[in-house]
DNA sequence: ATGGTCGCAAGGCGA
């Protein structure tokens, strides 16, 4: 089974480079993040064609995050716990209905630029009821992961020059702590896992021809609870999607469960 | 230090 993470910046602006990947991938299932649209604007009949299941959790314009499932989907939740008055959409649940089933969470993760500020503030209290979430999974004993864009680089190794995002929300020390939280908790890396060197993003700004110049980060990421990492065969990122026409600016990340 | 590029959606915000 192929399960996908993929910051798409925009349904409507990825109406060809999606479909593209989908025939090119074939994933089971995919996390979207920035959908950038709202539920009922979400093109879902062009995906239901292509044989998925189709789950939003959209909002005007910002953020919105998807589920694709070529497999049926269960108990489908929407919204990250913890906090009633948070409007912005960032977290969709199900359960993949495989042989083995393992509940998905895809996420987007605040960004939390500039920092210090309100939105770093709310970046840190997002990642605090992240964990709350992860750990009250976790206490299932059960296989579920969660992916998507963490706006988090978690090493130096993650980024081309790390030295220009010290000061940045996606590099702080508190961000990558937050970070390091969840892996301490018991969580998996799946890409970090199945490959140690450094030099592989899922992220090039549009701009100051980061792309061309290779001036990526990575921080697309499939964290794993104990008992889908059990079933972890291969982990990748499809970098030359950034090449294609018209690309967003990060690529899928994905990994391979046995079944 | 600034602005560089996109997407959404129709002006400016978010990234």
């Amino acid at each position: 089974m192929l399960i996908a993470t993929f910051n798409i910046n925009g349904i409507k602006a990825r109406l060809e480079a999606l479909p593209r990947w989908l025939s090119a991938a074939k994933p089971d299932v995919v996390c979207l993040q920035e959908i950038k649209s709202v539920d009922e604007g979400f093109p879902r009949d062009l995906f239901e064609d292509m044989g998925y299941r189709v789950e939003t959790h959209g909002q005007k314009g910002f953020n919105g995050v998807a589920l694709l499932s070529r497999l049926p989907l269960e108990d489908v939740t929407r919204g990250l716990p913890g906090d009633d008055s948070d409007e912005q959409a960032r977290w969709i649940e199900a359960t993949v209905m495989a042989p083995r089933p393992v509940r998905v969470c895809g996420l987007y993760l605040p960004n939390g630029n500039p920092a210090p500020g309100p939105k770093y503030d709310y970046k840190l209290a997002w990642m605090a009821r992240m964990e709350l979430r992860v750990r009250a999974l976790l206490a299932q004993e059960e296989a579920f992961l969660c992916a998507g864009d963490y706006n988090v680089i978690p090493q130096a190794q993650d980024a081309a020059k790390p030295q220009a995002w010290e000061t940045d929300a996606l590099y702080l020390p508190q961000t990558r702590e937050a970070f390091r939280r969840l892996l301490h908790l018991g969580l998996l890396d799946a890409f970090r896992a199945r490959e140690q060197a450094p030099g592989h993003y899922s992220f090039w700004d549009y701009q100051a021809n980061a792309w061309e110049r290779n001036n990526g980060i990575r921080i697309d990421h499939l964290l794993l609870s104990p008992q889908a990492a059990d079933r972890l065969s291969g982990a990748g990122i499809d970098r030359d999607v950034r090449a294609g026409e018209k690309p967003s600016d990060h690529v899928p990340v994905w990994i391979t469960l046995d079944d």
